[in-house]
DNA sequence: ACCTATTGATAAGT
DNA sequence: TACTTATCAATAGGT
């Protein structure tokens, strides 16, 4: 239709190719319009010109989502299915992953051990051994630490106390201030007095000699308690 | 065009709107085709009828995925973003889950311990106690459980062996087959007689007073051992 | 964008 | 559903 027949192939004139797109893009998409009110049909028309240009037509009565949900149902394939499946892959990985991991922290908690072989109970046994055993060095430390961090606070009040003192002392002979000072309470004012018996109240638990670690905990028990 | 001109709204009879439907829709996959061929685009065309028929048309040099792909780039919007996000929110919840979960292992390990307070060692360590008591417990029941069928097997063929010997005795008197009958050749035969030396070879652990289970554990081993 | 001769699509009938 | 054909619609090529 047109002042002389073309034959269907590719136009090689791009200003032609253009323009005939242009004019049969309008074309179509009334034919689609048309279908879609005659008909009562449900019509998606999604095109992409030779230089990327967009275009659609989609009926009143739908949405584009709509028509590619139906069109999976219908044509049974899944268009995001790589998408979905790789994630549904993932998903379903990281859900076993923590499956297994809370079955190992279920054990590691004594519970679950019902289908246990008496090696693999050996074995969270002695790794439950080694596992308290760095745990209590961990607190130990902790605790060593703050010990030390309150004694050096302790020795610099000591120190300044003591310099207070003494300035009062030769600047006047006669002390009216009857300040106390000693060590008890210079713990008690810092929160340190009663630290050893609940601060420091770690239980005493001697390994076995297997592991070499009894007389640790021992020098460290001597040392901290 | 036709026999006569016709208003564009929806036909209501239904045969006519079927004939329509279909004379229509090849006359729109054809030039869908042709806008194809002539102007070098990818056109994605999807009907469905008013009965629900499904009929597409698809550029040769492209795929419908590839166009919803497409599609989805140039309209910015996604189309199964309202999938895609819920399942990415649920792979991510895993995820946490994952990392807390795999935390909390490590801690139960020995690592990790970096950032716990003195209080939070002090739980762990107690929990790791009471774990390590249950699973003493458990491999211990494991143990007798497995002792006592073996004690019932060994019992059995005893009476069996002691059976047989004294049906030998009574039909001959001389005992030609020299067969030896002590308790250590049977644990042999069962493979038990080193049973004792390493499959029972739990480690003697007294756990500390306050869980009360030190003396427990002492009979077992006693029993056991 | 518009024009229009010409081809193409199709409504109604069979 | 398929064919026919009178009629209307789309559009190729030109402006």
């Amino acid at each position: 239709m047109g002042r002389g027949k073309i034959e269907i192939k590719r136009i090689e004139n791009s200003t032609n190719r253009q323009v005939t797109y242009s004019k049969r893009r309008g074309g179509i998409v009334k034919k689609a319009r048309e279908l879609t009110v005659l008909c009562d049909a449900e019509v998606s028309l999604i095109m992409f010109s030779s230089t990327g240009k967009f275009s659609e037509y989609i009926s009143h009565t739908t949405t584009t989502k709509k028509i590619f949900d139906r069109y999976q149902q219908v044509s049974g394939i899944n268009l995001w299915s790589s998408h979905y499946e790789r994630m549904q892959e993932h998903l379903n990985k990281q859900k076993e992953i923590n499956n297994n991991l809370q079955r190992e922290i279920r054990r590691r908690m004594g519970g679950d051990l019902d289908d246990m072989s008496i090696e693999e109970l050996r074995g969270l046994e002695q790794n439950l051994e080694n596992s308290l055993k760095v745990v209590r060095e961990r607190k130990y430390h902790v605790i060593s630490t703050q010990t030390d961090t309150y004694k050096k606070k302790i020795r610099n009040l000591q120190e300044a106390h003591t310099n207070l003192l003494r300035q009062f002392e030769e600047r006047d002979e006669d002390p009216h201030y009857g300040l106390v000072d000693n060590d008890a309470d210079y713990e008690s004012s810092l929160g340190l007095s009663n630290a050893g018996s609940h601060l420091f109240s770690f239980r005493l638990q001697p390994n076995h000699p297997n592991l070499q670690v009894g007389g640790l905990y021992g020098s460290h028990d001597l040392r901290l308690a």
